[in-house]
DNA sequence: GTCTATAGGTGGATAGAC
DNA sequence: GTCTATCCACCTATAGAC
């Protein structure tokens, strides 16, 4: 049926496994034995551990980012080029809020993973982070448009404080519930949607700071 | 002269390679090399890499929330109790980016650790945010009395998002300029100061979440 | 495509001399 | 407090039978 489930099963263990225990920390061992396949199965699908660490990260981030532009296409046919900050913020942060819990999605283990790119030697971050460079620049580009207010220095900051700001709840499924007595629940995702938008939107609009030249 | 310069030499050379190169590939050899001490010496201070890693976290933060917690103290004073939601967010801010990027500091590594301390195996992300404790009791304090509109969920979901964005100038120093073809400039410290509190002002002032039960 | 076996290297930790 | 020498567990990668 299948000439190689073993391919996408060592995917599915790699990831669980990265996201749970840092991928420094994960042995071949560990990820063959999740995914009932041989150590050298390894070597013979992807070619090296370095290799499986990619094809981890792309099999999730393509689909993504992919369909971040889906809907800001669609957001700027409907609203004739000029949609709102609230839609281009939906835009970007509801697909990776979605794909972080939706339980058919796969992902549930893949955006804690994402927050920990940075922590992984050499320079498999940087490599990675290659793939983010079209929806850098379309959202960039939507933004600056409804927030011509903004000089081009703090529009970029305030994308970057926004891409911070929701790695929150992709990341702290397990810290967040600790730290709020429960109040907080990463996995509301659409009310969590909205919170996110709210606060974003507010904080993009804002007045450009006091005393600072660009 | 002293008994032991090796035992903070120990933790300098442990920070910096751990930012540099992640906790979990970071081997003792490496920083006992880094240190000019011999490998047996981080057993005979520290009883263990765990208890290392420890220390080099504790040395950081135990300064800098008492420093935030002072500037909270000090705006409450001056402001008879009800300091402006910007002198909050400023007194958590600051402090946190002086010390990554102020050169006499001594964080300049630290900064780019916490982050990554997400990403390292067991427990120790847990032990560690447990020194964030009062820090997070008190400014969650501070902020409720200034935005007596929100829920207490949304207040701490809005909390959170806050510390997630300004991890952004703090783990981006090598990324931003690269990714904002150099208009971004993560050691522009005060001046990003401004902007983060402008931008988090501004969205945790921002109405409640519209259909967002509470 | 899957397996066993093993090579070749590095990790944290420790004993014991000085 | 500092050093050398060493133990032993574990890692990635590969060779070669099936």
């Amino acid at each position: 049926m299948n000439q190689s489930g073993t391919h996408d099963r060592l995917l599915n263990a790699a990831e669980q496994l990265f996201a749970e225990h840092g991928i420094g920390a994960t042995s071949l061992r560990a990820i063959t034995s999740g995914a009932s396949a041989n150590l050298a199965s390894v070597h013979y699908h992807f070619g090296s551990k370095e290799a499986l660490i990619e094809a981890v990260f792309a099999r999730r981030l393509e689909p993504l980012n992919r369909e971040r532009c889906r809907l800001l296409d669609a957001e700027e046919a409907a609203a004739g080029g000029e949609p709102s900050i609230e839609s281009i913020v939906n835009a970007f942060v509801a697909p990776a809020m979605r794909l972080a819990y939706k339980p058919a999605g796969g992902g549930e283990h893949f955006m804690l993973l994402i927050g920990r790119l940075y922590s992984e030697p050499g320079d498999l971050a940087i490599r990675i982070t290659e793939q983010f460079g079209e929806v850098f620049q379309r959202f960039t580009s939507a933004l600056s448009r409804g927030l011509p207010h903004l000089s081009r220095t703090d529009l970029l900051w305030r994308f970057l404080f926004m891409v911070g700001s929701f790695s929150m709840p992709l990341m702290g499924r397990h810290f967040i519930p600790r730290r709020t007595g429960g109040l907080c629940d990463p996995s509301d995702v659409e009310n969590n949607i909205r919170r996110l938008v709210a606060f974003l939107a507010a904080g993009l609009r804002a007045a450009a700071p006091n005393g600072v030249k660009t």
